[in-house]
DNA sequence: TAAATACTGAACCTCATGGTTCAGTATGCG
DNA sequence: CGCATACTGAACCATGAGGTTCAGTATTTA
């Protein structure tokens, strides 16, 4: 379908904002399991924890190996270094705006200020009609 | 339930799942702009890049303020350490897990070997833990 | 004052997500 | 064998995300 066009950053982030995929992950971190295993601590059938396994399993972010009847999931071999270099890139992004800024927000601050007395209202325009 | 306070991470990766607002975040860590700049550098319409900025303004991640009829946005306060702080506790167990599980896994292969020279082709050997 | 600019909000569209149920299939056990 | 277990897949559903158009409102500019 049209998924194909998004990046492993999309997916990799995509992929942690769901509370559940995090939970999985912390847990399988500490120890293996299998799907049923995860439907139970997670309050979930099985079908619905199998889709984010699904998920996990094609970010790279767990393999899976079937035993009999018994699907065993872990984490796999790919770390989640692409997200946390974006991040990093951007803290540093971050540090050098604001300490480059500081100056300038104090002045912000102050006009803001003595804009406060003249019109502090920025985002209710609408009083004539 | 066992769950974390979901809303700021699953706020934060969210925020970051989606490209456009990655890219905004970075345009922004180099120079503040208005919608309509923003708008344009990411083809889209002003519509459009109004609702991401509103989601980034959420998030905490940018501030806007209007000034005559122009709405200038600058990256916010807020950093992505939340975000950060978890990537990274996960790499911490991921580190634990996989290095706890090297000589396990030499073990495997070296089993693996020796099994080849009889004639058992089972080398799913994780049934142990 | 009239026209262009810049944003805003409502309504709409399409598609993905997170979840379910239900009906299988394969496996293990007594 | 016959039943319970463990997963699988299809179908469905509700919600929300990401985007658009269209019709405004407010501000600047000529």
């Amino acid at each position: 379908m049209v998924q194909y066009a998004t990046t492993d950053l999309d997916m990799s982030f995509a992929v942690l904002a769901d509370a559940t995929r995090r939970g999985v992950l912390e847990q399988l971190g500490r120890e293996a399991a299998s799907i049923t295993q995860l439907a139970d601590r997670f309050h979930m059938t099985l079908t619905g924890m199998k889709k984010h396994v699904g998920v996990l399993e094609q970010a790279g972010l767990v393999v899976t190996e079937k035993v009999g009847r018994v699907r065993t999931c872990r984490i796999g071999a790919r770390r989640l270094d692409d997200a946390a270099a974006w991040i990093e890139r951007y803290q540093l992004l971050w540090d050098a705006r604001f300490d480059g800024l500081d100056q300038v927000i104090d002045e912000l601050k102050q006009r803001e200020q003595s804009d406060a007395t003249n019109d502090d209202r920025d985002n209710r325009g609408e009083g004539t009609r």
